[in-house]
DNA sequence: ACGAGGATGCTCT
DNA sequence: GAGCATCCTCGTG
């Protein structure tokens, strides 16, 4: 049985941790014995230097220096660290800190494919009707898996949450803009196994804004930089 | 199958 | 007050 992986995994370069953690099981343990386990099939990489990372208004960025208040901050902080996000009111979303402590950098995990503990992740998601409802999408897999707030900051290198390496060959790897966003849309920043069903159905953002100008719908008035 | 629109509440301006 | 790293439901085909 292999170790979780441990700070110094995550302490590389944003991109690279996140291409790695494809194929690589996100394991939830219950304090009642229980165990749930996602295979990673999709992640996103946030970077320091980013408009979409969600430190990048922790920074000031006449002087460099890291303000002093802000969510922010938590992006900063030690490699293999949880930083959770509420999205929409609603939803509960998983990063995982990467880079050196003091260097900027986050993990998106934006979909698992369903290993183990499944009768237990359909409790967490009453929506759900079929496997594939389970972990396709951020939220989806924060419900599936029983994250929330409380993970806010803990150590995933260790119980209750952590990850373990491949127990399997991963498929090949392909690579687009990121889904969801208004702000560095251009960027090839997210990564998913092909062909993979578990992968989340969002449109990346750079195909869903030139859908949005071809019909005439209104633009952003946000310019991207 | 696919697309449109609403829900919903916190953070930052 | 705007915007948001989303999901679900209900139309139509």
């Amino acid at each position: 049985m292999s170790a979780p992986l441990a700070a110094d995994w995550f302490a590389r370069p944003t991109l690279e941790v996140s291409r790695d953690l494809i194929g690589c099981r996100l394991v939830r343990e219950d304090a009642g014995g229980g165990r749930r386990v996602g295979r990673i099939v999709e992640t996103e990489g946030y970077l320091q230097d980013d408009p979409a990372f969600h430190g990048w208004n922790a920074i000031d960025h006449a002087t460099g220096l890291l303000k002093p208040t802000g969510r922010g901050r938590d992006l900063f902080v030690a490699p293999g660290r949880a930083y959770v996000y509420k999205i929409y009111g609603r939803y509960w979303l998983l990063n995982v800190v990467t880079e050196p402590e003091g260097i900027g950098g986050a993990v998106l995990i934006r979909a698992v494919e369903p290993v183990d503990g499944i009768d237990a992740m359909y409790e967490g998601r009453p929506a759900a009707r079929r496997d594939r409802d389970l972990g396709s999408g951020p939220g989806k897999l924060t419900q599936a898996l029983g994250i929330g707030p409380e993970m806010h900051g803990a150590d995933l290198t260790r119980p209750p949450l952590y990850f373990l390496p491949p127990e399997h060959p991963t498929g090949a790897i392909d690579v687009t803009t990121r889904i969801g966003l208004t702000r560095g849309i251009e960027l090839d920043y997210r990564f998913f196994e092909r062909g993979n069903p578990h992968v989340s159905l969002g449109v990346p953002s750079d195909v869903a804004a030139a859908r949005r100008r071809k019909r005439g719908a209104p633009r952003s008035r946000r310019t991207p930089r």
